[in-house]
DNA sequence: TAGATTGTTAATCGATTAACAATC
DNA sequence: TAGATTGTTAATCGATTAACAATC
């Protein structure tokens, strides 16, 4: 039961993409455009957009192009911006904490109700004005608020025995900054990782192979 | 020039993850594997793992499998972890902290020497012992201490000018937090995104997609 | 209407998977 | 040696690009 169906990996992870430039178009004051000019200013083929957004239906008219504002709301609905979650955060941590103040999780549909940590110093203090509340506490308090997503911000070796309280109590829906990889561990959950180790590294490795360093090579 | 040639980007993006989970294996003290049985523990086809390994070389052996150790050392190389670059942070708000305070720079080879604000109230104070210094000295700093990288954790009407000040004194690998597209601006920079709010979305359109409100279908 | 640009089908390209000979 | 598993080629699958008829 789906939506939209068959939509490929690639072309969702292109859909916010979309909604930013076109609110930075909406910002500027540009009312239509057409996939070539998109194409122009995001550095996708205008063909591969006109693909993308038929996926969920024609949005455009021809000899015209599309509407910014339509589009982009369009892309919020389809995105499901217009929906309403619960999310708790798991961690209080220099990272849990940063994310937690940093993100803009009302425009997301997100409601930050919770935030937990083990640290007995750290249970009380407030974050984004919300009492951290001691970890002890997850089950009581998820049952009391219907929590639709989790956000682990522990580190690895707390996540696995985190992840497995919350899946045990049905919370199915992670956002992952841990590096940890969740989705391997249940087949019913839906998993979005944010890996900056990850990231760091591939940075690294496209550094390192631009600069050609020759007596690196294939050392043994 | 580069060091390996033709690396499709989908590779690349997979070696971190061969890099933890070989990491991981050691840890528990598992000496050898084969692609099979890494297979069945991180989800990727046997085929696949093989492919990727062999455009960098043959690391296994026929009928034993792969030492774990040292394809953990091998990919450490191909990633480039042993160069050593000097980075910097543009901004010290929550998210700069966070991932300044957070992250291993040093396991991935990078070294943190300097921080950026122009925020007069955050300039001197320290964050992972660094001093904060004021965004107008950024030049002289990097003139002074060959940088190699920057890392962008300001907000994304800050960037575009950042980048550009940066740019033309010869910083051209960034990391960046921000919500703009840096890769646009120029085309001979290096750059790779941790962008946490389209992972947000991303999320968001999965769950909705899976508890399909029909209600919701492609109003208009 | 004529010009422009979409929606959509067909062609190409690239990445993943399957198969198997080589070989430890 | 026999068994196992790689390295690598061939087959398949899927995603991107090109082309063009439909239509605003």
């Amino acid at each position: 039961m789906h939506k939209y169906k068959n939509i490929s990996s690639p072309v969702i992870r292109r859909l916010p993409r979309y909604y930013r430039f076109l609110g930075e178009l909406m910002d500027i004051g540009v009312t239509r455009i057409s996939s070539r000019e998109l194409s122009d200013r995001m550095g996708f083929t205008a063909s591969q957009i006109r693909q993308d957004l038929n996926n969920f239906g024609g949005f455009g008219q021809q000899g015209y192009g599309y509407s910014v504002e339509s589009l982009y709301t369009e892309i919020g609905h389809i995105l499901g911006l217009d929906h309403q979650y619960k999310a708790i955060m798991i961690g209080a941590g220099n990272l849990g904490k940063a994310v937690a103040v940093h993100m803009s999780f009302e425009k997301r549909g997100f409601n930050l109700i919770g935030i937990f940590d083990n640290d007995k110093r750290k249970v009380g203090t407030l974050v984004r004005n919300i009492p951290v509340t001691d970890l002890s506490e997850l089950e009581s308090f998820c049952r009391d608020n219907s929590v639709d997503v989790a956000i682990f911000c522990v580190p690895k070796t707390a996540t696995p025995e985190i992840a497995d309280r919350l899946h045990t109590i049905g919370i199915k829906n992670y956002w992952n900054f841990s590096h940890y990889d969740i989705s391997m561990r249940y087949d019913d959950v839906i998993v979005e990782n944010v890996h900056m180790n990850d990231s760091l590294m591939i940075l690294c490795y496209r550094i390192s192979d631009e600069n050609d360093f020759p007596q690196e090579k294939m050392a043994e």
